[in-house]
DNA sequence: AATGAATGAGCCTTCATTCAT
DNA sequence: GATGAATGAAGGCTCATTCAT
């Protein structure tokens, strides 16, 4: 991760479907170690060894350990948007897009299987910012976060620049990353989790129960206040 | 981060006032860099030199990195409980009380002074475990669990040990944490957070006025359901 | 010397005339200190330095320290083994066999040459064991043991097994390694000494002849004891 | 151990008899360790525990670590040689003297106790040899020596100074040290090792008799052969 | 006379990276 | 296109020693 240029980082190979892809290869055994460790802790060869490539090969195909996790995060990006996207319907009503982006976005978190690596390449971003964090911001988390924005807004009868939506989603959020970040204490105080898909769901629609209450609550108590003006 | 007993570690000093104290100078320069970067990514050296004290300093005082890990959290325990506590009054009325523990909570996570630096201890705790979660989880966060959850209990009508009142604190507790944890993003998504006093605690009232509104909302629907069976 | 199994330890390298062979230069180099200083007091450092490779060398090629003293052990045992072997011939004349081994277990403590390494490091791990030794005796020293007391026991009329044989074949393995272990006070209290191949055979040769004829003394008495019985 | 001289060695304490000895309470712990470990692998720290004394009282009381060392031995020698002393008597008969001389030797080197100490340092010296070894020789070894080289010519009937002498005690004192010395081993190769009082002295009767027969046969062979000139 | 505290040199190891086929 | 080998920086730790009471 140096911050100067990187005079050695070669482009993408010239014959990109050599021999089912040692690249391939190694994108998909870095999006596991770096899903499960994070940038810092994972280390080349462990993510050399899970892909049978030799150590060097990082160094060949991406410039470096940086480099290699920028293209891992924009490898499985788009796995991740289109499996578990976050859209708004104007049209739509409200709730049941909540609900969806609840359970997305806790499957991004939870669900151990490969495209859900995105979700957690930016959750572990949030808790371990690399100098990649303001791409990701710019050109990923920025648009989304206008989506949120407005699915709360949309619930929460406020305009989606308010304050009062801003904070409602920055609960939304924290509800669930603190289920996949901080897993490690929750299983410790609370033994016996399981992760399965259904209890990840259920997890999910709690989260969306208890904020709907919460939006539905707080529309009403905006409304009186705005009227009782 | 031995197994074995520290023969060598040794007590407080016998001359507390000799020269300002090199061993609560690595304690505080400790705190501030273990805080920052949490235990694996903060050096020795980076501490030594911030307390300007020979390297060797932590291994006469403290034994190795991890036993000063260690002592660096009991050292700032105290400090954090007796200024943000975190307590259950049976007769108190309910929603003053889980009021009280999101200032208190938050403060703890968000106030840049040395007595928050527990509060940052135990969130990158939860990040980045290592050996001593399970003591913390133990000694000190189970029992604050059980008070957070009679909190929320009185507030949810319903028992401590029930799965709802479980989920709500969950559900407290992350949004929260999250606000320190991802604090890296949310001040890119939403520039121009301020950290002040004011400004956290009012971030705090935030999630109190929020959960307590999907709080009154569940006691009603739990009660609902109850008398419709 | 670590107990876990080492994942990183390379095998031969796949180019053995890659350039007169890091690998074997540092083998070459560590055969030289570890027979030097031992195992505790011989340096990474040092042996790099004198095969003039980097210090990560090591790690790369034999994981850490402790493993390439193992290679480095076994990868002399063969020369050492090869060059002066120790063997009993049940048909033939036990003194001829003594004197043999006498002289072969002398020049693998004496000689000068890369050969007598492997005795040297035996040597050393008598004074100052590792947890090597345990392998050590069952794979080597053991075996050649039992041989030792064979030749011995024919040498003295008693069965390999008999106190009078293990008496005997310590005996005389002692006067070897003393004259290795202990050249420091030797060559001071005898000043003068020379330690050329021919003068290395004169002192096996002196030991043997000492030996013989104590256990032919034994054989005698011990027979005598037997028929007065 | 600095080759230069050493500026800050004190003197010996002015007020010896302070507090019934916080040096010799040094010196013994100090005998315990170096017999046990030898110099080099020996710590002030250890010393410094099982003394109860402050670490920095060796540097006092002797100036250093390998002061100390020089102390240690002197302080022992005299209980050592007392105990355990080696005579010659010319009017005496050689073969009593020689199982004297094994049997105090081998005491020396294996009984547990105190006045043992003195034996095993000069042992350990003999295998890893610090600058003491010198003194050691000049002072100590030098005439021991000699005394045992008269005991063995006497038994052997050749001059003290003839080669014939001088390898019969080598191969005499070899066998012993090597009983001390690579204890790790034998007791590996030969379980069930005992080291009674007892049994140590049967070891030194078995050396004895060994060498005894060895010396009268090459007695005689010295003997026919001169006789056949 | 004695000590707790502090020091600096040195050790083994790990890591991402680069060299030379 | 791919690799085994080699590198240098850095990290945590231990030790004998010295400082300042």
């Amino acid at each position: 991760m140096k911050t100067a240029a990187k005079p050695r980082r070669r482009a993408a190979p010239r014959h990109p479907a050599h021999d089912a892809g040692t690249r391939d290869r190694i994108l998909e055994a870095a999006g596991e170690v770096f899903a499960a460790e994070g940038f810092r802790r994972a280390t080349v060869r462990e993510i050399c060894a899970r892909a049978k490539v030799n150590i060097a090969a990082i160094n060949y195909h991406f410039g470096d350990k940086y480099e290699l996790y920028r293209e891992v995060f924009s490898h499985f990006a788009r796995a991740g948007i289109e499996q578990y996207p976050v859209t708004f319907d104007p049209g739509g009503k409200p709730e049941p897009q909540l609900r969806a982006f609840c359970r997305n976005f806790t499957r991004r978190l939870l669900d151990p299987g490969r495209p859900a690596w995105h979700g957690r390449l930016i959750a572990r971003e949030m808790v371990e910012p690399t100098p990649l964090l303001d791409e990701i911001v710019k050109s990923f988390m920025r648009p989304q976060w206008e989506t949120i924005l407005r699915i709360v807004a949309a619930n929460v009868g406020a305009p989606p620049g308010s304050e009062l939506a801003r904070r409602c989603a920055t609960s939304l959020i924290g509800q669930m990353l603190f289920q996949h970040n901080c897993r490690a204490v929750i299983d410790r105080v609370q033994p016996g989790q399981e992760y399965t898909p259904e209890e990840n769901d259920r997890r999910a629609a709690f989260v969306a129960e208890f904020s709907l209450a919460a939006l539905r609550a707080l529309r009403g108590a905006a409304k009186r206040k705005a009227v009782a003006r």
